[in-house]
DNA sequence: ACTTATTTTTAGTCTTGTCTAAAAAAATAT
DNA sequence: ATATTTTTTTAGACAAGACTAAAAATAAGT
């Protein structure tokens, strides 16, 4: 049985893997923990007894396949309750974020499972994140980033980087909406700022922003 | 904030202020929890510093109106998901309590709220048991035991004491379901078992069964 | 009333997960 | 190649919540 702490260990784990190739590194885990690096190496001593992550002392660490598949596990619960929660109780896509981190930990196969097929298996979270099947298995984000896009570059909202609950209020506020159409007008050279028309409507939003909107062409 | 222990403390001294009036024993905590009486009174300590309930060493404890109200929180949310559990994602009456248990935990107001609107404001658990509203009011168990019926008297099944899983299987294998209509065919004065009627079929039970039904006349 | 039994509390230990401070290894710079 | 900086690990401490064993208070028995 897996410790809360643990699996919060384990999914940050994972999804540091996903930009970073290779071992993840201790200060790594640790800022994405918001813990102190004392304390990761304590817990990735633990995880790699249990064998859910290969670690050699001043190495880093990477999951096993056994690791991998908890946290994927783990991710799997997170997206289901987002999905619920907004689509069944009436939350807004901020706002799901910090009760999803608790819901994620419930211990039952059958309640994930019937709450998969109740939402009617989505394959997608309300960001745009793709969701496990019982296997672990997701669809890539095959999508690319908006910072990416040139001028006269037409495409579809899909995704958000970011979830934090003040980027997305900030969406909110500009009609940024997944499925939107977008297409960028100008983009300036210096700073990659970005002039976009969503809905025949213009305006400039800074690459910080375009950097956390994945886009469909 | 309260912790996952002083949770279930809290909720195990409101269950237990139910049957027993006056100042619950440290000991009668212990057994309810499944921990030692030293544990007990380290916790009822925290709680008393925290005004949730009234202690005074060696004269047992009583919950705060405080305290209460905290107590009732985590009741009514145990029980909401128990029905959220039967009547959504097709759990079972004896499959629903193990995972409430976990969810009862979650903190968010909005999440409980919408809940309850959700499944239509429900007035009862899978059980019977009654659901307390935001601020802690419930509606009692006015309904009475079987045990107390006599020879030739009649009612509807409207509730269960004992939600374990076993007990719970024992009655779907009897046909004994919330709702049915029962009559005491006779009743052994000996051991208060007796013979009861549920749709044409007859059969015997024991005052154990019969102590832990709630039967509406 | 005095002795025994029960209940409750205290004292001290353990585990989990965190921290700070210091030591050791690895990476970088001169 | 050696010195300096950064990263990582070790050592020791702490809080929460549990336990065991012993002491203190209360209750029961004669
Ligand atoms: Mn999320
Ligand atoms: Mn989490
Ligand atoms: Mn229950
Ligand atoms: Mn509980």
């Amino acid at each position: 049985m897996m410790t809360l702490s643990e699996e919060n260990y384990l999914k940050a784990i994972y999804h540091l893997s996903d930009t970073c190739e290779g071992g993840i590194s201790t200060n790594a885990i640790a800022e994405k923990m918001n813990t102190k690096a004392s304390s990761v190496t304590d817990m990735i001593k633990k995880l790699s007894e249990k064998g859910l992550l290969n670690y050699k002392r001043y190495k880093g660490s990477a999951l096993t396949a056994e690791g991998k598949l908890v946290a994927a596990n783990i991710i799997r619960k997170h997206r289901l309750w987002e999905v619920f929660l907004v689509e069944k109780l009436n939350f807004t896509w901020d706002e799901v974020h910090d009760v999803a981190e608790q819901l994620e930990h419930i211990k039952s196969e059958k309640l994930i499972n019937q709450l998969d097929e109740f939402l009617g298996f989505p394959k997608r979270d309300p960001h745009g994140d793709p969701i496990p099947d019982k296997d672990g298995n997701m669809s890539d984000h095959a999508d690319v980033l908006l910072v990416t896009l040139n001028k006269n570059d037409k495409g579809i909202i899909v995704g958000v980087k970011d979830s934090s609950s003040s980027f997305l209020k900030y969406l909110d506020k500009q009609g940024i909406a997944l499925g939107k159409k977008i297409k960028v007008i100008d983009k300036e050279p210096f700073d990659n700022s970005m002039k976009i028309r969503i809905k025949k409507e213009e305006f400039m939003i800074s690459q910080q922003i375009a950097n956390n909107i994945y886009i469909k062409k």
